[in-house]
DNA sequence: CGTCTTTGACCCGCGC
DNA sequence: GCGCGGGTCAAAGACG
């Protein structure tokens, strides 16, 4: 779970009316707006005093809403540690499947159900398996580790999964422990990106595909003009992303479970809609800055964002 | 013609 | 050492 992302975002919202309040109310403010588009609005005839009234009722809000961050983050860490204990005491599960790769690889697709659970050392062993040409040094700069389950029709051959990135189909392959071909992708939307895809059905539910990330995008996110893998050829578009925990396929959310490293890849095993572990600073950074880049970018949010306001502060006229 | 997919061949690690 | 199996390569074909 990425703690620091939500603290991250939900005070990127708070910051601006924070300081405003307490630094330039007003000017900061307009242009705000200004910079939100608002470029008709005149607050020509709002008084300072509304303005700072609503500044602190804000400030108050935003203070009580990090209150609740911080507790959920609290809890988060107590239950973390809960799980941290557990793991410690249960230790053998690791040791076999560290030791056997393919045999855990195996059994990992064979309990690929739409729990989501990962083992986080199959997973890395998988990475050791890819960077196996390279010096064994290496693999302490392993690649990051993620899986999303998708719905999909039955019916529905492609194994194609909608992430957002392009993605170049470079090999398929039938796999000894699952009838259905294994479809294995690269992104192509920077060619230095190293980052890997495997998708392939799962053997107990073959409506869902499961997409397995190896590495890390090193560019933002494209443009969702053509979100599919590959090419605007792909066929399948009936692919439903959705959460491999929630039941209401109508969903649209792709959940990524993290097995990064083998350090927090206990932490995969527990059901969490979140994606990524707290111990790995960088990676949420990224997240929340392609989050951050995504809603600031996005038109509606920000004509949302703008009504919002915009609606707060004629009221208050 | 450029880009992407398909698919057989090849490489390489692991288990026996 | 050999065979198996997963992962990757690359030539050929498809498509816009």
């Amino acid at each position: 779970m990425d703690c620091s992302s939500y603290i991250n975002t939900s005070l990127d919202f708070n910051i601006i009316p924070y300081r405003a309040h307490e630094e330039v109310p007003k000017k900061e403010v307009e242009s705000n707006f200004f910079s939100l588009g608002m470029t008709n609005f005149s607050v020509k005839n709002e008084s300072i005093d509304e303005l700072e009234e609503e500044l602190k009722r804000v400030t108050l809000e935003n203070k009580k809403l990090v209150e609740m961050l911080s507790v959920v983050c609290e809890n988060y860490n107590t239950l973390r540690s809960h799980l941290m204990e557990y793991m410690k005491r249960n230790p053998e599960k690791e040791v076999s499947t560290s030791s056997k790769k393919r045999k855990s690889e195996s059994s990992n697709n064979n309990n690929s159900n739409l729990i989501g659970i990962n083992n986080g050392n199959s997973e890395s062993s998988s990475t050791d398996e890819e960077s196996c040409k390279k010096p064994r040094e290496e693999e302490n700069i392993k690649a990051k580790i993620s899986r999303a389950y998708v719905r999909t029709e039955v019916s529905d051959t492609g194994l194609i999964v909608k992430d957002g990135y392009h993605w170049r189909k470079y090999g398929q392959k039938v796999t000894r422990d699952n009838p259905c071909p294994r479809a294995y992708f690269k992104c192509s939307f920077a060619p230095s990106c190293p980052v890997k895809k495997k998708v392939q059905r799962s053997v107990d539910d073959q409506s869902m595909l499961v997409a397995t990330y190896e590495g890390e995008h090193n560019h933002p996110q494209p443009p969702q003009i053509e979100s599919t893998s590959g090419s605007g050829r792909s066929v399948n578009h009936s692919s439903v992303p959705c959460s491999a925990s929630l039941t209401s396929p109508a969903a649209p959310k792709v959940v990524t479970l993290d097995s990064t490293t083998s350090k927090n890849s206990k932490d995969s095993k527990s059901i969490e809609p979140r994606k990524d572990s707290p111990k790995e600073a960088k990676v949420p950074k990224n997240l929340v800055e392609q989050m951050a880049t995504s809603l600031t970018t996005d038109p509606n949010f920000r004509a949302a964002l703008v009504a919002a306001i915009s609606g707060r502060l004629v009221h208050n006229n």
